[in-house]
RNA sequence: GUGAACGUAGCUCAGUCGGUAGAGCUCCUGGUUGUGGUCCAGGCGGUCGUGGGUUCGAGUCCCAUCGUUCACCCCA
């Protein structure tokens, strides 16, 4: 055998039994998108590099030191994908999608690429479920994608669930508090960290984030961004909490609710879930009011979410590994190789019939056949050996009751597909 | 990027004072001349993460490196 090559860092293989979850989850995302109205989107794994410079926006940690770039053949900057939001509104705007019927609603499932230090729950390739909904900026639509993405959680029947909602204000009124802001913190800038005085200038919200006892505590006083808001961010707020609780949704309003990207206005939410490890946040999303102008769109207002397959894979699992799934509903067991030539179109035309089948194909005992036929979860199983050849029949044995009949070769199919479809 | 813990069979792990690597599960075969989920017996399976060093001798001690996990940071 030669040296071993194993999967990069921070990626991962997806075996059968977890791909069968994962097929389950997008499969509820999808129907649940379908009853919302929206969209399937796919767009490239890799863009511009500029792309995401100008729409995530400089001072985030993805585009300071997280993005996977490379020149291309052609000496062209190219960038895989490290989040989904501005690869969609790209696709709206050079498809021209502001003169379709207003709001565009849109959905993806996708591959993200960032070069982070991995760890339970945060790897460098990860998967999301995301949503976009593009052209109105009615706060109803905010609840929507709140409610859907609440809807998704539910419907997979995630534990521990819990929902946080701010706002990030917008326009004047957001400079101003972000301008009150960082004089509180240039006040206080003796009690501060060395390294928390560097992000101050950078993006000042994002301490309300920080664990270290010596932040929390300055942040104890600073100014909160839902006492500044102005009169249309604050009305819009208003909205969306009334719309949630119109329908139910219980939610943690949180004022120190920070958000990794740039182009966040006014909402911000973030669900959260306690069975993710050293990681908290399953899936979150806001409004993005200038993303669309900023890369070269008419003003076009925006919300949005995004969603980690594997997150949710790690919630679903953390009180044991998920079943694996059945691999068929008839198991062929020829034994010999003529009965098993003689078994083989009768199983493929039941495949193209609709039936999931497997057979033994490698001349297993009987006893091995029985075994691998109650291990791939098949209800039924199929026995032709000498005796039935000799007579024309199968034997068809129910592998729940162990009981069995003698059914003739020539009507083998049409029972199989009567019993199994 | 910084700090810490841990890497032994496909999986979960044991391995004493440094003395030439083991168990359970899985898989395969047989007990049962053609019958599964129990039982019994046997078998397959290991460059002890990798590379150096110390030593007569290293899974065990030392150094480096890679990976995983945890914390910081950040996010899905």
């Amino acid at each position: 055998m030669s040296a071993k090559v194993e999967a990069p860092k921070g990626t991962r293989d997806v075996l059968p039994d977890e791909g069968a979850l994962r097929a389950r989850i997008v499969g509820a995302a999808s129907s649940l998108f379908d009853a919302y109205g929206y969209g399937r989107i796919a767009t490239p794994t890799f863009e511009q590099t500029e792309l995401f410079v100008r729409g995530v926006g400089q001072s985030t940690d993805i585009v300071r030191k997280e993005m996977y770039t490379f020149d291309d053949l052609g000496g062209r900057s190219m960038t895989l994908r490290p989040e989904g939001t501005a690869p969609v509104v790209r696709a709206f705007v050079e498809h021209g999608m502001h003169k379709l019927p207003l709001p565009v609603k849109l959905w993806y499932t996708a591959p993200m690429f960032r070069y982070e230090a991995p760890q339970a729950g945060r790897l460098r390739e990860h998967t999301q479920i995301g949503a976009e909904a593009l052209g109105a900026d009615d706060p109803l639509l905010d609840a929507e994608l709140i409610a859907l993405l609440g809807a998704i959680y539910d419907a997979l029947g995630i534990p521990g669930v819990r929902l946080r909602i701010g706002s990030l204000g917008d326009g004047p009124s957001r400079a101003a508090y972000r301008a009150e802001l960082v004089a509180y913190l240039n006040s206080r800038a003796a009690d501060l960290p060395a390294d928390a005085r560097e992000r101050a200038g950078e993006n000042p919200m994002r301490l309300f984030d920080s664990r270290d006892p010596a932040v929390a505590a300055v942040m104890e006083g600073a100014p909160r961004i839902l006492d500044r808001l102005g009169d249309d961010a604050a009305a819009h707020h208003r909205a969306v909490l009334g719309a949630l609780d119109a329908v139910g949704i219980a939610y943690d309003e949180d004022a120190t609710l920070v958000r990794g990207l740039d182009y966040y206005t006014k909402t911000v939410f973030e669900f959260t879930c306690d069975r993710l490890g050293a990681q908290s946040g399953i899936g979150g999303g806001g409004r993005y009011d200038g993303l669309v102008e900023e890369l070269g769109g008419p003003p076009t207002p925006g919300v949005g979410f995004g969603t980690g397959i594997e997150r949710i894979v790690l919630a679903l699992t953390a009180d044991g590994a998920p079943g694996p799934a059945p691999t068929a509903r008839v198991y062929f067991a020829g034994i010999g190789p003529e009965a098993r030539a003689e078994l083989f179109p009768v199983m493929t035309r039941l495949r193209a019939a609709g039936v999931a089948a497997t057979a033994d194909t490698l001349g297993r005992s009987m006893k091995g056949m029985m075994k691998q036929a109650a291990a791939s979860g098949a209800a039924a199983c199929v026995i032709l050996g000498e005796r039935e050849l000799a007579e024309g029949i199968a034997t068809l044995r129910d592998m729940s009751t162990g009981e069995q009949r003698p059914v003739p070769l020539s009507e083998l199919e049409s029972v199989l597909a009567k019993e199994h479809v």
